[in-house]
DNA sequence: TATGAATGAGGCTTCATTCAT
DNA sequence: TATGAATGAAGCCTCATTCAT
């Protein structure tokens, strides 16, 4: 779980053989695609941040879209990964008993995940509505397999009778929206803000699990 | 309540005196931000789309900036417009005694509101993390007046034992993932499927009342 | 005769509605293009000898090659001209009794294009090789054409016993070589020397007349 | 005859001490020189197609014109060589009696060589207008010199009275004119031709010499 | 000798904006 | 008011050339 949280530092620093110059215009257009994003962002300020002859970032990328999915595209594919772990509901049966702590479990990760990679995370919610590379990546590659996964373990609770009887895809949106609602006040809307993760996310499953919870006989 | 739901024809058709003209270049440049966002869209495409001279969007819009905002502001003021009705107590008190009709009756006016106005919606929220007059506007105008009410509205209820006794904050919190995770499901990932909104509006809502229900005693 | 002889003052100047500006811009690209070759041309450099701004040219022309094409076309129509007279055999048998007057004439009429029009005719040789849609209009459209009234008009004076018994293709090839040797040592190789036209043509028709001459009984 | 053939092999593979990389460079740039024309080639896109580093092709050759340069200078140098024979006259008197069998043996030996060689001469003929270098040497050293022995050799003819009576220019611009032209047309408008090789040359030198031929008592 | 990453000038093209008509 | 030709700054990208390894 600790591993794959800088995805900076692992993806861009140390798994691929980049140099030195292409590390620093990575880090720079993922600061400037973050701040003003990918369409107003121009390849020479990408240069200058980065120190770098701006014939020097089309020597490595092809194009400024190319630029934009070398970034993108590993984001996905770690962000994707806790997802596909294999045998997923043996895990799930024995490491999680109830689906509370499922979820405080994959909120907190997914957390820890994110407040490493503001940006990235940034660039992707608001470049994938605009370049087609990006949406069908993410619906094809990364949506499908979290649908996936989220749908057995759904079913996996809601078999224990930890979980309502609703269709499964209620539940997840349901799921879905309580988590991502916390992750986008909490890391992009108020970052500033005065936050008790601990206790913040307790709260928030404890909201959700209520809300979810099967009905008394 | 009705007469807020299509912002096109109220805001840019009636109340302002605005040539025909000015019409198809606000209707054009809707279509055009909303699918390729402010950035990437070319006044010159505008102008085509909309049938009339480059010339003639510079006549009304001082600025590209300008047209974006001429589309965006009222869009916002009339997003809030509902949650700045004078003497809201009274209202709630009147109309709606218990939390979930008061959300149900919100998520469903909210939903149509959207659902007339999908294009603009969009375009607010692609281009307030870019546009700093929007995000001014959103903050300042919009969010503040929202959370205000929302707050009272929730102090209301929790006073009358009907939720659970959490930070309103908390409280706003889920309850807004709630609705927007719906919204956007509904009507910005998965628009083609097959929804029966009376049905499934009910359900999140059935999810998110028993999430806040006070604890049994 | 006398009506097709200066290409840009009737092509460029008064057939089309061009601008003032689009003018200079023909003229300029003509003499860069001709000089330097279209590779090797910048449209910076266009642009300062017309006195326009570079975008200008990209108004009237999408395209650095568009502006190229918008060059060698008519030049290439307008070259064609006198050899797609309808009914040309009944006009040779009127006007030119005898192949040497046709030779003459029609060698004396494509010296005064060509003098006219130097400029276009380097640019016209020069990037045929190189421009795909060049090569293409240039076999389909113009040579094609030629090609086809020579060999008729080479058939109709071997009828008549005035040309010499070999395959159309040959006597039209030594034609053509002939005409074009002249043409090129004239006007481009050595266009500062001493010539006298009126002699030099004559005794070049007599070489190539005495050269196809049917053989004595 | 027969050493002057393949200007490739012998230029640039045996004469000078070329590295293999050299030859692959020099191979690459003949291509796409001819190919796409100088100014349109890159050198990047020679170094893939020798398969060396970019680096290379300037380590042997300081400028990419030099690598033109270093491909053009030996052709023309080739191409001059039977030109230059010492002691022209003694060979044509013991060679060649008649101007017909001159003709034939000439242009069948430069047909042969351009057969060989055909992307050199494209090159060449391409290139000259643009290259002052090019065009000084081709003017200076290969086109006088040429010029000077046709001269001769036409006098010589002449005085034997097998030429009419026509300044030596004229002769000598038809001669050529007819030979380039059976060139052209044979190897660069229509390689693909069905051509009977002997046939042709014979029929075009039988031509021009009707037309060369002394006029009758 | 060979490499290929790096450069930065310059190329083509787009674009928001202006202005004379 | 409306037009659209004109602008020139700026954008993305290519290219010949250099240089440390």
């Amino acid at each position: 779980m600790s591993d794959d949280t800088k995805i900076f530092e692992e993806l861009f620093d140390e798994n691929k053989k980049l140099t030195e110059k292409q590390k620093k215009i990575i880090a720079a257009a993922i600061e400037s695609f973050a701040e003003k994003g990918y369409a107003a962002t121009s390849t020479s300020e990408i240069a200058n941040k980065a120190g770098v002859a701006e014939g020097t970032i089309f020597r490595h990328y092809k194009t400024k879209k190319d630029l934009l999915l070398a970034i993108a595209s590993p984001v996905m594919a770690k962000f994707l990964a806790p997802f596909v772990i294999k045998d997923l509901n043996k895990v799930l049966n024995q490491k999680y008993e109830h689906y509370e702590d499922f979820m405080k479990a994959m909120i907190k990760n997914r957390a820890l995940f994110l407040k490493e990679n503001i940006p990235l995370f940034r660039i992707l919610i608001q470049e994938i509505p605009f370049q087609p590379e990006l949406k069908e990546q993410f619906t094809e590659h990364v949506a499908q397999k979290i649908i996936d996964r989220l749908e057995k373990t759904i079913n996996h609770y809601q078999e224990k009778g930890q979980i309502i009887e609703m269709p499964t895809y209620t539940v997840m949106r349901v799921t879905i929206s309580t988590i991502f609602g916390y992750l986008i006040a909490r890391y992009i809307l108020a970052p500033e803000g005065d936050w008790d993760d601990e206790v913040e996310i307790n709260r928030t499953v404890e909201i959700l699990m209520h809300g979810l919870a099967p009905k008394e006989a």
